[in-house]
DNA sequence: TTGTAGACTACTGTCGACG
DNA sequence: CCGTCGACAGTAGTCTACA
């Protein structure tokens, strides 16, 4: 059974290091919590679309760009 | 500025109205309230990725035809 | 730089009822 | 069949602090 928080959080987390940006840059990019960011990342939070959103402009990637598995 | 919300909703919509689905059967299949369902087509609530998942099983579809805009 | 913990507020998602 | 209301429990997202 596949784990949708897990595997979005590995996608911010590989996207956001191949820009080489911190955690914290991205959190303040996103306007979000840089100990949010870490828990997403982890796989520990079910993020809403409205954050998704955020991320994914913070990352300039679209939407979908975080939900190819 | 583009509401997530409101696009995602009427994606739902979309979807569901082109396989001849009622909201019931929807939340049925995706097990959610149906009056939740009403809400999200209504761009009234922002979802969380768990329930992006639910609802594009019961609907079998990926993800990722959610988000294209 | 990142992970984690705890405490907090606002909101997600449920449910029964009515039009 | 669908929209909305109101009450509710659980959780999203914030923030400070420590390793």
């Amino acid at each position: 059974m596949m784990d949708i928080k897990v595997a979005y959080g590995e996608k911010v987390k590989a996207i956001r290091k191949s820009q080489n940006v911190s955690q914290e840059k991205l959190a303040e990019l996103a306007e979000l919590d840089r100990t949010y960011i870490s828990d997403i990342e982890n796989g520990k939070r079910n993020v809403s679309i409205e954050t998704v959103f955020k991320i994914a402009k913070a990352l300039d990637k679209p939407m979908v760009s975080f939900f190819e598995f």
